[in-house]
DNA sequence: CAGATAAATGAACGCCCGTTCATTTGAAAA
DNA sequence: TTTTCAAATGAACGGGCGTTCATTTATCTG
């Protein structure tokens, strides 16, 4: 048999890229078989190579979507004003984005490693654009004095893990509405990178030497 | 043949998890295998079984030992003082110790999903007691006036979150030493917890009615 | 209504999996 | 030297893996 009833194309594909993801969040990439995938999608293992090429395409897709929605997403969330404006409006960003889609979030982090030199390459980028772009509004609240940090970058990547680490333990029924998370963290990185009568012992910037120089 | 020489025992026990915790790490839990395990120990797979009741218990022990080592190593760094020094005390302990063991960290977030319920259980509750000694911290600075914050229990996750993405990034070779990465986080954690001129607009502990309800 | 084609089947390929176990080995104990 | 036994072997178990492909089917095109 094939084809039982109706056109399938532009409702089998999709799906096989649905299950995949809650399938690689929920057991991890290599747990997950073809055969499952097929089972819950409601086709044969074969009928999954119509649209893949392989098991390993079938996650780098998952990835790559996600991060180009998220830059896309950034874009459309069209930050102005004063850099401690940006960067509230990017932390509400952030969480907003990331809340809804644990799973991929999830995969993006622990899945990186079983994707092909080339293609983790390609995510890395991609992530690396997006790490940027919070970068660029610490530089520049470091320039008209409203941020005192010690190094942009690392400081960067510790507001990034600091705000996903939110899907991690987030339970949408638990204490806290996603709202009320969201203003418990705007005061964390608000307060972690504003200037003020609290300063440093030493000097910030002590380690921006070279802070363009690639890796932190 | 069987024992080629010497006597092994005490030798190949440790080398076994030493050998899965670094594969584990690498490749995940489901996409190492026994013979892979065996081969780097150099013995073939039936002898595993002399050191693990299967693969499962492995990855499980590999966990608890690393848990049970960061209690114990938590209790003789005997954190004492003001609240602020104690958080910035329990700050460096937290990266010197995770900064070294990279791959058990890793393993630590990424395969919990491969223990079994109770295995989960067990794990999760070693680390909500880590988790409790920084929320105890936060919780005492908020008693004398050090520190500001909305949520006590939502802070620790944070800052616990903010610390350990550290070892996602670190690179032993890069621009930065270990002690100077944690100055830049020292700083972070401090300015994000500290009382000061720059209250948040809103009153602290707004969402903290029942934080000792469980889950955040 | 006939032909083309998109979509799925299901069997088959060779290979690797976790685990068990009778057997062999060689060092330590007597 | 003889006995004992921890430690390791290597074959075997049933089963699942990713992927391919000739074939069948249901729908769309003309």
């Amino acid at each position: 048999m094939a084809r039982k009833q109706g056109s399938h194309a532009g409702i089998t594909g999709p799906k096989v890229q649905e299950v995949a993801l809650r399938l690689f969040a929920q057991a991890g990439f290599a747990a997950v078989s073809m055969r499952q995938i097929a089972a819950e999608v409601g086709v044969q293992a074969g009928a999954l190579y119509n649209y893949t090429a392989d098991k390993q395409a079938l996650l780098f897709d998952l990835l790559r979507d996600h991060m180009m929605e998220l830059g896309r997403a950034l874009d459309a969330a069209d930050l102005r004003g004063t850099p401690p404006a940006q960067l509230e409006a990017f932390t509400r960003f952030h969480i907003a984005f990331h809340l809804p889609r644990r799973d991929v979030v999830f995969l993006s982090y622990m899945e990186l490693r079983n994707l092909s030199p080339e293609n983790y390459v390609r995510i890395a980028a991609l992530r690396r654009g997006y790490e940027d772009r919070l970068e660029a509004i610490l530089r520049a609240g470091l320039q008209t004095g409203d941020f005192a940090l010690r190094d942009p970058r690392v400081t960067t990547l510790g507001l990034i893990a600091l705000l996903t680490g939110i899907t991690n333990w987030y339970d949408p029924g638990g204490r806290l509405t996603a709202a009320e998370v969201a203003e418990v963290y705007c005061d964390l990185v608000r307060r972690a990178v504003t200037a003020g009568p609290d300063l440093p012992e030493r000097p910030a910037e002590t380690f921006a030497r070279d802070a363009h120089a690639g890796k932190a």
